[in-house]
Formats: structure tokens, C-alpha cells, sequence
DNA sequence: TTGTAGGCGTTATCAG
DNA sequence: CTGATAACGCCTACAA
């Protein structure tokens, strides 16, 4: 098996008595060749085993078939659900997926950006809206389209599709406020600059129902994980005993709450009021339910690649388009307070 | 910026005013050149810019730099963490990791494994041992090494690095029994090998014991979640209301088990014991802490890195080498009935 | 230690 | 609609 010479063009070509060329045609062109041909081509690939060099067919074309992804952690939930849209949406096309860790790093990122341009890439989908100045610059001027994901804002560097954290935060804010929670708290990890805006959004609404102290909010750039949760909510409430709900950066750290409320025999919702974002799948099952801000992960790594593939497709590469996938308040027993 | 002339190897060669081939050889074997043109030679590729071209490299030598992966999910927690020990072991090598999701189909293993290896991969990792006849066969065959990782067991296509899930259920459900649970209960979800390997550890030790009951057996092939876990929890117990604890195939199914119990005022530990596997990061921080059985899926995806990269460097193909990275019952209040 | 010649498998270009 | 020829950028072999 192994050590048998490779079947190329010229093999298959023989075969059938044309020149490779006129493979080559019918596998990318195929209107292009007479139909009875493109039949025994066909059959031909099919007998002798036929698999392309996607090196050769690189260096004659300088394209690939590879869409570089570059997102800032692989085991994060939110990500990975993202990935796996990516993931089903790129098996219906000839793309390939390679795949870059930033670790919310964007100097690893543009690092990464480097590498990935000169391999010529089809695409590229990248997170976020904060790549420094030199990335900015390269993905501008690559020869491919772009897609931002997981939010939206005005300057898009080619395509776009995410929601608004800062909108999402403020929304589950208000429903606490409405839920009539008087002192609310707020829960980081992490504090990318996704965290950041999400932090905003809380504060802002709290704010402006005069509602909003300082000594109620806990962060740390820590990695966000349930017993993260459990430990920051842990000082929280030592810090801040009359607190009577918190907002979490994110469903892990939700989670870790209540099982710290849990622990400390603090009712939930009736003396604490919990909110999660992402609405991961287990914030439902959770007993209570937890109340989180649905996102469309899945979704959008699916239309990623999609607006990239047609984008690709029609060789339009800057068009600006930006989709707003939005979000959705998932109300549930983990804030009725009434 | 694009529009420019790629800059080659010829374009470094005539400015330091050798030939390609010597910058080539600078690259890759610099103790093949002279010192002090090495140093020449590294500062002309650092002004002009020179990056590497992939596909001709791999046209040229008929090899390339990169490793496939073939796992069944992306986002389940046990393949993410294995993959980030991958991406993080690769990062100091000049391997770039290619990502197939197999989606537990070993026909798709199959399909994706012959893509790959059209490619002609440095190295190739894949997930557990049970590869279609055609699968195996041509990783025998490959021109590369090959890890499986996730189980060991005595016929390793090539190097081989996990644990035995088999005795890691033995283990997770003689510890039930110790502890004085009487009426132990199996939950399984998925049911993919690993799984039934799971499975039958379980039932091998409870039947030992003369504590076996099919009736207290549940199990599902549809992916495993929390949800899923409340779910089966639910129906195990009106099927079969005399369970005193439950061995989950993994620990969102755990997860979801608790909060079901929570739900009906069962009392964990004292009324039902609840026991995963994985011991992801949320099982020590949840009320009450729930038992796992740990495995060490970041080491698992590092050394497989390791191992396949030692024996690319040697050119040692087909060494045998099985590492058993072993598993370690952390014992938690969720499973304390005395 | 360095260089020359040739080819890897495919596609672009230009003819017919 | 089909074909001949020349790249693409690098590496293997063999020489010097």
C-alpha cells in the first residue's frame, strides 16, 4: 500500500487518453468539459484511487482550501460550541479548518495572523473586535476575506456576526432590577475585553437606578471556572453581606454561586437572586434553574463560515456586512424574588 | 502590503549572494553551514521578510509539518482538555495541528483518515481502538507514526497512550460498594466503546458482589449532558425506586443526577450515592462534592505530542510503546452513606 | 561546506 | 472544448 508511487493527473489522464489538464478541468470546471468525458474522467478517478495534492494544486494556484480560525481558548464551552459550528458548517464544502489558540493573547494572535497569511488561506475567522494596530493591518490587507465573530460594532474589518455584550449585560441587569433585587452584584473572570463590555453593561443600569456599588462587584483575570465562582462569590458576600443577587460574567461562574449559596444555606432566589451569561446547557437543568442570557453559538460559527464561503465564492473580499445575531433573557427560577 | 511579490528563497539567496539551496539548508540542518554565513543569512531573511512556503515545501520533499488529530467531539469536555494539552505541546515545535471531529462515526474516521493521509502527515494522533478493519489497515501502512490515545490496551497500531476505562469503573463501583451502598445503579449516555468499556466494569464488579440488577441499569446513545442526566435519573428511580447510588459514564450525567435528586429531596450522599468519571473541574466545586474518577486528559494530549514527536525525529515508525497514564478515585462527600 | 540540475503534481496562459 | 508549455518555491541527488 504504502510505497506504491502516488496517482496523479497524469496517471488518471492516461488512463482515459487525454491530457491532465483536462482533469484538472473536469474536477474544478466541470462545465467546461464535454459531459461523455467528465463521465469516463470520472470512473477513471474512481478505479485508479484518485486523490489530489492539495501541496501541488497550493503552489500552482497560491490559494488553498483553508480557513484559518483563530479563537483565544479551545476548552471553553462557549468557544468550543462555536467550533463545532464551525466545524459542521465547513463538511458540505472543499474547506479545510485550521485552527489557531490565541489564548487571549493578541500578540500570540498576530503571531498566529503571520503564519496563517502566508499560507494563503481561503478565509480567515477571528474573535473579537480588539486585535492590536499590526493585526488590524494585516487582516485589512489580506488577500481573503475576514470574518469577526462573537460581537458587533461599527468598523468591521470585512464581514461581521456576534451580538452585544454590553446590550446582553444590561439586559439581565434590568431584569434583576425588575425582579426586585435592590442591591445587585457583579462576578468577573477572565475580563477580556468581551468580560469588559459585559461589566459595563451592568454597571450602567445599575447606575442609573442608583442602585450600583463598588463594594458589590468582584473580578479577577483569572481563567472563569465554577469553583471560581464559588470562591469570588465567597468573598463577595463577606465583603458584601447586604447583597441580594449577582450578575456573572459567564454560566461556570453562575453555577459556582449557587453551589457556594448553596453551601451557606442561602436561599436561592428568595435571598439571592443569580444570573449566569451564555446560557450554557446545564443553567436549566441546574436545581434551581438559572436565569442566563441565551447566545446563538452554534449559529454563528455556522454563518461565519457560510458568509465566507460566499464571500469567497463571489471573490468580494471587504464588503462590511455585519450580522447581529442577538441574544435572549432565559428568565428562570434562579431570580423570582417576588 | 498584498500585490507584492512573494519573497523566496532565491530572493534571500541572491542577497546574501549564495544560492537557494544554501538559505534552505540554513533553515533546516544549520549545522550544515558555516557560522558565520548562518548569521548572514538570518539577518537578510529577517529584512527582507522571508517566510516559508509551505506548499512547496511539502511538493518538494513529498512530507510536511503537520500532525492530524481525529477525535469524535469537539465539544465535549474530555476532548477539549486533551486537545489543549495538544495545542500547548505543539506550540514549541514546528508541527501545526490538523483537526478532524469523527462525531463518534467510524465510518467518518475512516473518510477524514484517508484525507489526511493524502496529505502526507508528519504524525497522526486518533481516538481509542476501536478503527474500522480499513482505518486500522491504512495506519498500519502510513508513512508516519501514529498515536492512539484515550485507552491501552495489548495491540497498539504504533504508540499508544491512556488509561483503562474498564478498570477505572471497577474501581468507581467497588468504592460504592465499600462504602455500604447495596443497590448500585448504572447511568450511561453516548454509549460509544469507552462507554460500554465503562459499563462493563461496573457490571463485573457489582455482579462480583452479588449486587447486580438490570433494572438499574440505564442507558442512552444520545449525547451525554446534564440535562440528559436529570433525565435518566428520573426514570432509574420510578423504574427502579430501591437505588441507593448511581456510577455515571461521565460527569455532566453526574452533575444532572444531583440536581435531580436535589429536586425530589433525595438526600446525597444519604440516600443516593452518586459517583462519574472524568472528574472535570465542576465535580469538586458542586453541593455536595461529587466523586469522580480522574484522568489526566491535558498530560494525555502533551505526551501523545511527545511521544509522536520523538519518534518522528528518530524516523521510528511502528514502535509498540504503550504509556498507561492510570486514573485516581477522588472520593468526595457524594459518596460518604456511613 | 557549497553548488547544479532536475523534478514534485498542479494550474495559468495561450493556442488550436 | 481540449492541449502544449511553462511556471509555482522548494528539496533530493549528485558533484565539486
Amino acid at each position: 500500500m504504502s510505497g506504491f508511487k502516488r496517482v496523479t493527473l497524469a496517471d488518471v489522464a492516461s488512463r482515459v487518453g487525454v491530457s491532465a489538464i483536462t482533469i484538472s478541468r473536469a474536477l474544478r470546471t466541470p462545465e467546461k468539459v464535454s459531459p461523455q468525458l467528465r463521465e469516463e474522467i470520472a470512473r477513471a478517478i474512481d478505479e485508479l484511487g484518485y486523490v489530489p495534492d492539495r501541496a501541488a494544486r497550493a503552489l500552482a494556484s497560491s490559494r488553498t482550501d483553508v480557513i484559518g480560525v483563530l479563537i483565544p481558548s479551545v476548552t471553553n464551552n462557549v468557544f468550543s460550541e462555536v467550533l463545532l459550528g464551525i466545524y459542521t458548517a465547513v463538511e458540505n464544502t472543499p474547506f479545510d479548518i485550521q485552527l489557531g489558540n490565541t489564548r487571549y493573547s493578541s500578540l500570540k494572535e498576530e503571531d498566529l495572523l503571520k503564519v496563517f497569511l502566508s499560507q494563503k488561506p481561503a478565509g480567515l475567522i477571528v474573535t473579537g473586535i480588539d486585535q492590536s494596530e499590526t493585526s488590524r493591518a494585516l487582516l485589512k490587507n489580506a488577500a481573503c476575506p475576514v470574518v469577526q465573530i462573537m460581537e458587533i460594532d461599527e468598523d468591521p474589518i470585512d464581514l461581521m456576526i456576534g451580538f452585544s455584550h454590553y446590550e446582553g449585560a444590561r439586559t439581565a441587569t434590568a431584569h434583576l432590577i425588575e425582579q426586585g433585587y435592590r442591591r445587585p452584584g457583579f462576578a468577573g473572570a477572565r475580563m477580556d475585553p468581551r468580560s469588559q463590555r459585559r461589566f459595563r453593561g451592568f454597571r450602567d443600569v445599575a447606575t442609573e437606578a442608583g442602585l450600583y456599588a463598588e463594594e458589590r462587584v468582584i473580578t479577577t483575570t483569572a481563567a472563569s471556572s465554577v469553583t471560581l465562582g464559588a470562591q469570588l462569590f465567597a468573598e463577595l458576600i463577606e465583603r458584601a453581606p447586604d447583597l441580594d443577587c449577582v450578575f456573572c460574567n459567564n454560566d461556570d461562574l453562575a453555577l459556582g454561586v449557587l453551589f457556594e449559596a448553596q453551601r451557606r444555606r442561602i436561599a436561592v432566589p428568595g435571598q439571592l437572586g443569580i444570573c449566569g451569561f451564555n446560557d450554557l446547557e446545564m443553567m436549566a437543568a441546574a436545581e434551581p434553574p438559572i436565569t442566563s442570557i441565551r447566545t446563538f453559538r452554534h449559529d454563528m460559527g455556522r454563518r461565519a463560515v457560510e458568509l465566507l464561503v460566499d464571500a469567497i465564492a463571489q471573490g468580494r473580499p471587504r464588503s462590511g456586512a455585519v450580522v447581529d445575531l442577538g441574544f435572549e433573557l432565559r428568565k428562570r427560577s434562579s431570580t423570582r424574588s417576588r
